[in-house]
DNA sequence: CACTTACTTTGGACAATGTCTAATTCGAGC
DNA sequence: GCTCGAATTAGACATTGTCCAAAGTAAGTG
């Protein structure tokens, strides 16, 4: 995660507690937990740090391209870190747990021009649903 | 719109005034609105049906799966009558005008095995989005 | 190192969306 | 027309997120 740090250092960010703390707790891999998730995370490790400031952060990490905002439920937001390698997800329907995934081929391509209404269209997401091998077994 | 209020009358579904309205508003093609928005429209009709009785019924209409929840947007669900036909959705990212699409093939089988993580998919959502003739001409 | 200043953080008010409940009303079968 | 279980209602409450004015602080300057 210094990565990350040193690249926005050298966006010009200036460094915090707070936002160090909210870039350790999003670090790893699958990682899609909600703005409150985040809170209590980095409350374990700075307990004064606010729920402003963590929907601040998550902001601008989101504005600076350098976390994703995805939503696979209608609830909360959820703030993915992999930012930079374009994927889609996968999702439990009994648990919620998500998975980064990587189909193949160009979905863009499967949307015929009789169905685009003269859309440009430009992007686009794909939820897979189904039940982990947890929630299967219990 | 009088198949569906046959249908849900046939299913046992006591027919009072504010279902009825809630049905109608409901009624077209490409039609996507926030329960607030159905609720702005049964007011037109009925001023005195309320809030929750508009939740209400949009929740057993899709509990008896006569109406789609899609959340194209993190913002509030939509609900979508156009429920027996398996679609997507295309989403303006200017004005938020929502069409109905039917890629090719089965997005089901771009998943590879590898990608699954051990999980019985079952499902697919798609979201293409873009910028809609009208925006793109303003 | 101390100073300065613009940037950051904070608590709490506020907003949007949705859920729940207890009291009242009503549809529809008899 | 009655009756009764089902439906409606107003409003309290919950969750998620935004906004603001006041206080605090990172980091460049000399
Ligand atoms: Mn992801
Ligand atoms: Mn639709
Ligand atoms: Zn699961
Ligand atoms: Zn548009």
């Amino acid at each position: 995660m210094s990565d990350l740090l040193e690249r926005l250092r050298g966006r010009g960010w200036r460094m915090t507690a707070q936002r160090r703390v909210v870039a350790e707790v999003l670090d790893g891999e699958h990682v899609h937990l909600t703005a409150d998730e985040v809170h209590s995370r980095a409350v374990a490790k700075l307990p004064e740090i606010s729920r402003a400031t963590v929907y601040n952060t998550l902001g601008e990490l989101v504005s600076l391209g350098e976390v994703l905002e995805v939503s696979t439920d209608q609830r909360a937001k959820r703030y993915d870190p992999n930012a930079h390698q374009p994927h889609h997800h996968l999702v439990c329907a009994r648990c919620g747990a998500i998975r980064d995934v990587h189909p193949v081929g160009n979905p863009l391509a499967d949307l015929p021009d009789s169905e685009r209404f003269g859309f440009t269209v430009s992007d686009v997401e794909v939820t897979y649903r189904g039940v982990c091998p947890n929630c299967a077994a219990a």
